[in-house]
DNA sequence: GTGGTCTAGACCACC
DNA sequence: GTGGTCTAGACCACA
């Protein structure tokens, strides 16, 4: 479900964090959703359960996660306000990144959608043979 | 010419490379280039000098600069092997990323390319009074 | 500067968290002013350099500090919010316990209000030496 | 009869265990008089039970309490050393609590005392229509 | 079983 | 020197 990209300079806690956002803004996730737990989650992902932990403890500190003792962790009723189109801003800011780069290199926009389309193919032959392209 | 995102996650000396690897392959910067001194890009990036140092050191090791004692640093000639068309490796990545977030958002391929659509011609207008478009 | 009441219930990071908040509160800490490093604050309150951190860390997300790498924390300009008469919540919650705990006891006002007197006595004659009483 | 507060750092159990003996301490509760049963407790304050049985327990070993099979718990005899005006540390505590915010403020005795008074009369005055003051 | 706090100690980026 | 992240593992409250 979640993917951790050791490579990266984002924290682990963070990549979290922002691929569990991604799902609620997607519906994926919705209000009341138990999240997996903190121990479950971290063993899944390779991680120490304290990583996974701040994870939720900083989405609980935001509002959108709430955390029941004994229980487990929730998506709170204020999640919803993540849900929904409002939630395209993290693809805008990804693919407002790629033109940036692509500027500083003087690839034209043409240029640009065609190496989308070609990385969008790639995409899918990777996945092929799971799931019909 | 360069600009540091202090809010990023990735370290400053690695947007400097970044950045400076991009101008390479764009041409911006050709073999036999004079890099701005050390100081003057850490002053004008309001970063400390360690930390351009630490770029423009790594870069050197890979071969693309040169320090002359005294002179300052250069492009070196090997450094035309990032020209051209060659390294869109760093856009591909971009464009992975973008991917990646709009499938856990369940955004369609067909979606994401008309959003890119979006971007550009949203950046083309605010380019728009600076330079034709 | 800081005391940790290790009896307490209440978490020793929430205890920093408190503590410096009532200090800003009171106008001894201002916006500007550096924070004690964590590692000594650490030291000196015989606490783990972690458990710190996640104090400056939290007043952070509250926007009461901010961090810069390297240097250290400060006070943030926003921290002013806490400043001056506001301030005064905390112990209005502390004295309601109090009178909470009074009424449960049946313990009447009068004599709430001599208990306070008695226990200020006490506390100034512990401080007896260090300064005129 | 007893409050929980979740938000509270201090365990429920020992909210439990507190304000049982401050009805104790207050005469409200005397030797021989029956405690509500672990699962009506429990039910009533949104409990489990076994954070109920846990604060009944130790109420036991303090020797404030005695079980006997099958018939509940009752306060044992030993329960009126708490009565009367015995009792004060917890009030003592919370004046403490209260002086130390008012110092590391920077707030005077005589301007706590002030506050103390004003908390009083903002009670005092909340009751009113319910009892006559 | 759940989450929460705390410690100890490693490694890294930045000044 | 500064703060930041991560791991490993202990102990606790709660269900």
């Amino acid at each position: 479900m979640i993917r951790i990209d050791t490579a990266s300079f984002t924290p682990f806690y963070e990549q979290v964090k922002a691929q569990l956002k991604a799902r609620i803004r997607g519906g994926l996730l919705r209000p009341g959703d138990a999240l997996p737990s903190i121990r479950d989650l971290a063993a899944s992902l390779l991680l120490n359960p304290n990583t996974v932990a701040r994870a939720y403890r900083e989405l609980e500190q935001e509002g959108l996660v709430a955390t029941r003792k004994g229980k487990g962790c929730f998506l709170s009723e204020s999640a919803s306000r993540l849900a929904g189109r409002g939630g395209l801003e993290g693809l805008h800011r990804r693919l407002d990144d790629a033109i940036a780069e692509a500027e500083s290199m003087d690839v034209p926009p043409d240029q640009l959608k065609d190496l989308l389309d070609q990385r969008l193919r790639l995409r899918s032959r990777e996945r092929h043979g799971r799931k019909k392209p």
